[in-house]
DNA sequence: CGGCGAATTGACGGACGTCAACTGCTGTGG
DNA sequence: CCACAGCAGTTGACGTCCGTCAATTCGCCG
């Protein structure tokens, strides 16, 4: 139930709870425990109220939005990022399911706790509409993604993106199963099937979950990565 | 340049500045400066540094990205609202292209003046906290809209969501160009017009700039409003 | 070893974008 | 006052992208 100390000072190392007061951290971490969850486990489902803050302290976790049977993923969450955080801000229902993807461990932190600091430590404040900011931000450039792009394009993004993200080497991991992916993207697993082949004119071999960029000038000319989009891939609420 | 009482009320009388302290207002508002401007100002350029919170105070505007020569409208703002907020949080440039549509009073205060207050009043800080949620939520709902829907279902809900806002009679007035109602609803302007026609056979009449719906369980059928998309229409940052 | 689900592939259809032509409105200048 | 230019909107034809359905393969876990 209590964390170990490493996990706390990964939690504090947080940009959203590096600034607090020490008193204010304490607050808010003394009421919080530290659970661990199986592969696929809805944490919180869309339309519920939201009674805790969620830190992915450990695995890997998803946000997803429903509507007439029909399923997309909104975002992926890794490690150490906290999601939820507009709904508990303003005490309201959620409007994504959260679910882990891998066997996770999840902080959870007594929303009340969350808005009673708020309103009590001015610097912890500004750090959660810094934290909100740049979520928002991070769901501007998911839109313009899905409106200007077309789905190989939004493939070929993510996997120079992903590339970079994991140290520039030639060949990527993809971090989770491909439908995942598809429906990040906003397609169909199908379709990304063929967009993976679509890309290997460019210079992209897939092998499982290992992706591997030959031609990376190519690739780049076909995906016209732009600062205002793609960048500093951010986090989520 | 100064505002008149009237304008001021109508700003102070916004959430984000109503919980502010009274110094914490003066501050802001005295900084700040009122301006009228024709309708196709770009007020803001995507990449630009952002100097000023922005807030609508009467007329009509537009937030849209682009890339690659193409163009979307992300959100179309009615007075009164604020925009450009996560940006000014952060001190960093907008994503987004800020555009009147219509002969525009816009209310601009300092950014920097904005993030002072933030740190010196928790209230206002919690305010931003709370707008910033409010806008991330209607991302979140933008998104679900976009990924989930298909063309006719995004102009079916937003024909019902505008009849509800514009008081519930059966027709209603398209509050600007139709081809920037398509841009926002992530379609072209003849497939616009097509969806249009599709909506005929239920019971959607247009004439110009009103639409009747004249049928509004069959259009509901369709559309299947959800409360986790529609409802509760927001502003935008 | 057997079964289930992920991933791929092919065939097909529908939704949407593109290009072009035409209409109607509006504002402007002769 | 009217003629005309320019743009929004509509309509049709066509092509492409993408989703759906079905069959098959592969790998993993029981």
């Amino acid at each position: 139930m209590s964390m170990r100390s490493v996990d706390i000072e990964r939690v504090r190392a947080l940009a959203l709870f590096s600034g607090a007061a020490p008193d204010t951290f304490d607050s808010l971490i003394t009421g919080g425990f530290l659970q661990k969850f199986p592969a696929g486990t809805a944490l919180l489902m869309e339309g519920d109220p939201v009674d805790f803050l969620y830190v992915l302290v450990d695995g890997l976790a998803e946000l997803q939005g429903t509507w007439n049977a029909k399923e997309t993923t909104i975002a992926v969450l890794r490690p150490v990022s906290s999601f939820i955080l507009a709904a508990v801000v303003l005490d309201i229902d959620a409007l994504m399911t959260a679910r882990t993807i891998e066997r996770s461990d999840i902080l959870m932190i007594s929303g009340e706790a969350v808005r009673r600091a708020m309103k009590e430590d001015a610097a912890f404040a500004v750090a959660v509409a810094e934290e909100l900011s740049g979520c928002y931000r991070g769901l501007v450039r998911t839109v313009k993604n899905q409106k200007l792009r077309g789905a190989s394009e939004r493939l070929a993004n993510y996997l120079l993106a992903e590339q970079l993200s994991q140290g520039g080497g030639a060949t990527l991991v993809l971090p989770h199963e491909k439908r995942v992916l598809a429906s990040l993207l906003g397609m169909t697993p199908e379709n990304l099937s063929r967009a993976f082949s679509n890309l290997a004119d460019y210079g992209v071999e897939v092998n499982g979950p290992e992706v591997s960029i030959h031609r990376p000038a190519v690739l780049d000319r076909l995906a016209k990565p732009d600062r205002l989009i793609d960048s500093h891939l951010r986090p989520s609420t």
